[in-house]
RNA sequence: GCCCAUGUAGCUCAGUGGUAGAGCACUCCCUUGGUAAGGGAGAGGUCACCAGUUCAAUCCUGGUCAUGGGCUCCA
């Protein structure tokens, strides 16, 4: 019999007669943590607690509170899921069930499709086969052996995935009862572990996510070491539907859409001064940072979108129409537009870099099971822009423009940002030589502002790489919205030249780039991220002038009349009732200032000031008043709700 | 586009094979009230749309459209 040393977290190093399991360690230890104890993590690598420990290692125990420890309860969970459905439905088959953010999923292949009413029924079978607390055991099988398994037990898709694993390697198997899955593992040593789990829905998935191939049935569920934790888990849900874009459109009187215009937006008064507060805020970036407005038309001719390479590459997602026997289509995207204008004279390389900007509005024809409320549309509207340069501008335009995006979203409230730079795919066109040259510039423009980054390579376009921006919103989702892409092609495709210095034509390169990406989703971002208590600048309706009692009529009109003079969104609240029910209303709306008004302030000259959140302020001048809310809306000071 | 679910008053939702209800919102009246709902009365719906079954359909069946959750795609 050999010892073998372990060297435990805490440093220390225990000696023990070898072999031994991840199991025998943690009871050695405690009783306590061998009953926490869900795998092991051997010199870094997670194992089962069955494991054999054979030689000197380091080793750490995991349990429920560890990240990892989490997950693995999540993938058990999964292969509990399956083993309570292949009890009930044992014609049903099993393919795949990872764990994902917050839970795991398993699609199943089974007809009819499961429906959310039988989610009861299957959990119900879960918790008993967590009752039964059924040792998990794991398993090696050579991989042909296993093909031959899985195909005997009538299970094709897990046949399917292990053929694509190499001949040469073993499969290991898990096992708990009569069932059987394959899996790499690690998982929990007997089904009693898994205590806090839910299942919450179903939906279609495709067999390997193509949509050439089967609709398998995707069951999710969320799992938790707590109860607590899971509790905490729905109520995160909740407060997301509570913050649903849809609802406070409707809510809060924004926006609407309606069945005969499926993926467009009705703005509705409150909506459109959201939208020109934001519009004009971002004109005013434009004409700040070099860009001159401009404005193309709706609809081109297909021949047009034939050069400029949309017809092939984008044409059953394009709106088209005919007039007198000639096709056009709506445009769904500005850059041909804006390499008209260019292309319009004789352009200099003294006139370069060249920046268009155009708030473009754009059709697609998206497939109808894609839309959802203002974040995924039919009709959108762009802050679309193009620069025209020299290969030699890529980097400093590149460079500017991320300066820029930054200081536009710290201004709508959002200061964390993702960086990626997604590089060429298979198929581009461009030589290498450009495509070297366009990689490196963006890559310098990246560090040159000091940000970290994540590569994706091959997720570039055809013409050219470009770099994404995602912002991190109010409850941690993060959304893609501003990009920058480098395009070596559409100048040349739709003949676009300069003079160079030497008198020689060049072609330019043409930068595509947005900040918000599409208003209407950026809206919709917007909305989620403060709750609808959008800070005093975006505000549609920034104060709410309501009386006491009816004498002070008058008196009300009167500093609406002086607040709107000031530039100021205000209302006033003449309504017959009680001030109370005036203020309840309006925090429901999240006015950002109620000023009530009775017999004392329409005596002083004042109005009593109550900010959103409840807070009062007590009475004040109008001019006061004024200068406060013109330093906040000059900061674009907001918090988002908590 | 594909799978599943849903569609009843402006909103949130009950409900039934015999042509429909609640709360809030809305209108009018009373009340003139000091910081998150004062009281009363009233009006409001071809039960998404189109077929079918039935003596009779909002309810059952089929189809269409839209919406929601996903998949694929994507700003």
């Amino acid at each position: 019999m050999t010892v073998i040393k372990i060297e435990l977290p805490d440093g220390s190093i225990r000696s023990y007669p070898a072999p031994l399991t991840v199991a025998e360690v943690a009871q050695s230890i405690g009783p306590g943590l061998a009953k926490a104890a869900l795998a092991g993590k051997i010199d870094g690598n997670l194992v089962d607690t069955s494991t054999l420990i054979e030689k000197d290692v380091s080793l750490a125990l995991v349990t429920s509170k560890d990240p990892e420890g989490v997950e693995i309860l999540r993938h058990s969970t999964a292969h509990l899921l399956a083993h309570a459905v292949k009890e009930l439905y044992p014609e049903a088959q099993v393919t795949i069930g990872p764990v994902i953010d917050n839970g795991f999923y398993y699609d199943f292949s089974h007809s009819p499709p499961f429906t959310e009413e039988d989610l009861g029924r299957i959990e119900a079978r879960m918790e008993e086969i967590v009752r039964r607390d059924i040792p998990v055991q794991r398993a090696l099988m050579p991989r042909d052996e296993a093909v031959d398994f899985f195909l005997q037990q009538g299970e094709k898709y897990k046949a399917e995935i292990i053929s694509s694993i190499p001949t040469t390697e073993d499969i290991s198997l898990y096992r708990q009862g009569d069932f059987i899955d394959l899996c790499r593992g690690p998982h929990v040593p007997s089904t009693g572990k898994l205590r806090v789990f839910k299942l919450t829905h179903v939906a279609g998935a495709y067999w390997r996510g193509d949509s050439r191939n089967e609709m398998l049935t995707r069951v999710y569920g969320t799992a938790w070491a707590t109860k607590e934790e899971l509790e905490a888990h729905l109520h995160r849900i909740a407060e997301a539907e509570r913050r649903d874009h849809r609802r406070l459109g409707r809510e809060l009187d924004l926006f609407h859409v309606q069945e005969e215009a499926p993926g467009m937006v009705f703005w509705h008064p409150k909506g459109w001064a959201l939208w020109q507060e934001i519009e004009q805020y971002m004109r005013r970036v434009y004409r700040e940072n070099g860009y001159q407005e401009v404005r193309c038309p709706q609809i081109l001719e297909r021949s047009l979108w034939e050069k400029s390479g949309h017809w092939g590459h984008f044409h059953q997602n394009m709106f088209t129409t005919t007039s007198e026997e000639r096709e056009f289509a709506i445009k769904p995207m500005n850059c041909p537009g804006h390499v008209q204008i260019f292309n319009q004279g004789v352009r200099s390389y003294r006139e370069l870099p060249i920046r268009y900007g155009e708030f473009g509005s754009c059709h697609r024809n998206e497939p109808s099971g894609a839309l959802h409320g203002v974040m995924r549309v039919r009709g959108f509207t762009q802050d679309d822009g193009h620069i025209f340069c020299t290969e030699d501008q890529i980097q400093g335009e590149v460079s500017n423009f991320i300066q820029l995006l930054r200081r536009v979203y710290a201004d709508f409230g959002f200061d964390e940002i993702q960086y990626k730079l997604a590089t060429r795919p298979e198929s581009r066109v461009g030589s290498e030589e450009i495509w070297n040259k366009a990689e490196a510039a963006l890559r310098q423009a990246l560090d040159h502002n000091a940000v970290n980054y994540e590569e994706l390579p091959g997720e570039g376009a055809f013409y050219g790489p470009k770099i994404e921006f995602h912002l991190r919103d109010s409850l941690g989702r993060t959304w893609q919205c501003g990009t920058i892409q480098a395009d070596f092609s559409m100048p040349e495709r739709l003949g676009s030249s300069f003079v160079a210095a030497d008198n020689a034509r060049q072609i330019p390169v043409m930068l595509h780039r947005a900040i918000l990406g599409s208003l209407e989703r950026f809206i919709g971002i917007l909305i989620e991220h403060y709750a609808g208590a959008l800070p005093l600048w975006l505000a549609p309706v920034q104060a709410v002038v309501a009386n006491i009692s009816e004498s002070q009529q008058d008196y009300v009109a009167g500093v609406v009349r002086r607040l709107r003079a000031e530039g100021l969104r205000v209302e006033a609240d003449l309504r017959n009732e009680k001030i109370s029910y005036k203020i309840r209303s309006h925090s429901l709306q999240k006015i950002p200032y109620q000023l009530v008004v009775g017999e004392r302030e329409s005596q002083s000259g004042q109005v009593a000031v109550r900010v959103r959140g409840g807070k009062d302020l007590g009475a004040m001048s109008v001019e006061v008043l004024v200068a406060r809310m013109k330093a906040e809306i000059g900061a674009h000071a907001g918090e988002p709700l908590a």
